[in-house]
DNA sequence: GTAGCTGCAAACCGTTTGCACGTGA
DNA sequence: TCACGTGCAAACGGTTTGCAGCTAC
């Protein structure tokens, strides 16, 4: 089985190199679209196919991440070293956690499975104290809100 | 801000208790479509949008959950006591890992952030069994292989 | 020169939804 | 009784893809 990731002959073009530029300057985790209508501004005949195919290229160079949490469409995230996420219930906001990763973890479940661990991706949810403080104050008797 | 969650009026159905029953019986982690195709050989009028609603319902409800691996699709499991699991990059086959949970990550993130922590999902990358002999013998020079 | 890339638009496909009818409490 | 649930089919929306022309190398 040969994956794409093999493949080292990709070319550097303008809008590759943009989109990348966009994902590591700002610290947010955006969407596809996003980017598309924010490089569109001076970009202007940028395609929304271009922007998806660059992210899963950028992928698959290791130069991104894709974030998948569950809301029906992905993030992308530059910020490639170790890190965690917690997202809000409510107002579906993502945060950086940044505990300092446990590559404990990692050798704990080789041990256990005998697989080969490459990565892992911890996420927590919850209630960020804006939706925290609107909650208490509008809703006192509602106790769980996990998703 | 209302949710469903608080909603209690919910019925018996055959239909939802077939799918609960399933989802209890079998120890995979199956998609919608799977489900549906299951049940409709028995329930020969099933309809997949009745199977969407009512995993969403059962979800609403706390007795299922729903995982989203960033494959495109979501799958459901009706392990409802905390686990995590492991992905294989490769085969993409789903196993759950059965590290006690840990409670003292989210305690760590309440001091961190302030926010309230209702749950954590920790899932690993790497490869099974299966696919690391397949690929140490066909593929000697490929070492690194992470989604 | 040419393999890889782009813009465009249509296709894809998992999921949701509107509607008329059915059914559990 | 009647609000909730179902089957059916169409719509939705994020993502992928086919194609002809373009461009980095």
């Amino acid at each position: 089985m040969i994956t794409n990731k093999e493949k080292d002959t990709y070319r550097n073009t303008k809008q590759r190199q943009k989109i990348l530029d966009l994902l590591i300057k700002c610290d947010s985790h955006p969407t596809a679209d996003w980017i598309y209508r924010k490089l569109k501004k001076k970009f202007r005949n940028l395609s929304l196919g271009t922007v998806y195919r660059n992210l899963r290229i950028l992928k698959e160079k290791g130069q991104i991440w894709e974030l998948d949490f569950g809301t029906g469409f992905s993030r992308f995230d530059a910020m490639v070293h170790s890190h965690y996420h917690f997202i809000c219930s409510t107002c579906q906001k993502i945060y950086d956690i940044k505990i300092p990763p446990m590559k404990g973890l990692d050798d704990k479940v080789i041990q256990m499975t005998g697989f080969r661990i490459l990565s892992h991706r911890l996420v927590f949810f919850g209630l960020c104290d804006v939706c925290k403080l609107k909650k208490t104050k509008n809703n006192k008797n509602v106790i769980n809100h996990a998703t």
